[in-house]
DNA sequence: AAGGGAGCCTGGCGGC
DNA sequence: TGCCGCCAGGCTCCCT
């Protein structure tokens, strides 16, 4: 999926048409996405005013006027897409305009707005992500956002807390990272990209970051800082943009292009005075590229 | 009890 | 051209 700075490039491309726009209809598709939608959800929604979209981590918040959310967490494949116009005029309409892909056009938010009507539509081929409803003063206690660690933007990651979740860890850099309670919003491509910045081997253990003291080793405050510079530059370039998933106004983003060792596999180490092949190694059953003559 | 692996789904790609 | 196996941005659960 969409990393966190996906997700945030979704939030900034539904903005403008989503806030302030009343849901005349949540139209759901299928019963469910990776699981049900919470019941009632459609009916619950229907006719509130969107007050504002907000994120945290991976996950989209659609905050409705009478103190509800809609979290949406857009899996591996999932993404938006705008359309203008209103309901079509006939039933068959959709059916006509439909394209091979359309079929896995799950949910649609029927949007009246002072303007003109619109429709923002959640497609999702693999059906990893999901769409469910809870009450906005008790977003915090939900399950899924409950135990999420500090976002890696801002200064709220610092080599401290890092040293705090890394201390006496075995597990290896590469899934650390990975794991949403000790940062919230990384995946594959930026803990592939920030390790090879910052110098380190996704083999290697966590704890060794960290003395006997618990205090962070200097690495680790690199590390940090590499976290935050990736993070805050591909939001910047508008996100990815991996194969199936696309920005919501249809353009591809741009950070693609910077990888320095994502899907690199054999190619030659952008570091100066480098250029060994880039590794592809399997941790953890997913795929690690990095260099191994400048990541110790 | 932390860490590794399977499973959830579909589609695209390379190899034969 | 067609079929087959492998791979994919995430996350949870189960097993050791």
């Amino acid at each position: 999926m969409p990393e966190l700075p996906e997700v945030e490039t979704v939030r900034r491309g539904l903005a403008p048409t989503m806030e302030g726009a009343r849901l005349t209809r949540l139209e759901l598709r299928r019963e469910n996405l990776r699981f049900p939608f919470t019941p009632g959800m459609a009916d619950a929604l229907a006719g509130r005013q969107i007050e504002s979209l907000s994120r945290r981590a991976k996950y989209l918040l659609i905050h409705f006027e009478g103190g509800l959310t809609a979290i949406a967490h857009l899996g591996m494949s999932g993404s938006f897409r705008i359309e203008a116009g209103g309901e079509p005029a006939t039933p068959g309409e959709f059916h006509h305009a439909r394209s091979k892909d359309e079929k896995h056009d799950h949910v649609v938010f029927h949007l009246a707005r002072a303007n003109e009507p619109a429709r923002v539509i959640y497609n999702d081929p693999r059906r990893f992500g999901f769409l469910l409803l809870e009450e906005t003063a008790r977003l915090a206690d939900n399950p899924y956002l409950a135990s999420l660690g500090p976002e890696p933007t801002g200064n709220s990651l610092s080599a401290e807390v890092l040293a705090t979740a890394f201390a006496d860890k075995k597990a290896p850099l590469k899934a650390a990272l990975l794991d949403q309670t000790v940062i919230a919003g990384l995946g594959n491509i930026y803990v592939c990209e920030a390790l090879h910045r910052s110098g380190l081997s996704p083999k290697r253990a966590a704890g060794t970051l960290v003395d006997r003291k618990g205090r962070p080793k200097p690495q680790l405050g690199l590390l940090a800082e590499c976290v935050r510079d990736v993070i805050a530059e591909a939001i910047v370039a508008g996100g990815s943009s991996l194969r199936d998933h696309i920005q919501t106004d249809g353009s591809l983003g741009y950070f693609q292009h910077t990888f320095r060792v994502y899907d690199r596999e054999g190619e030659a180490c952008p570091n100066p005075g480098c250029g060994r092949p880039v590794e592809r190694i399997v941790q953890s059953g997913r795929s690690t590229f990095f260099c191994a003559a400048c990541q110790k």
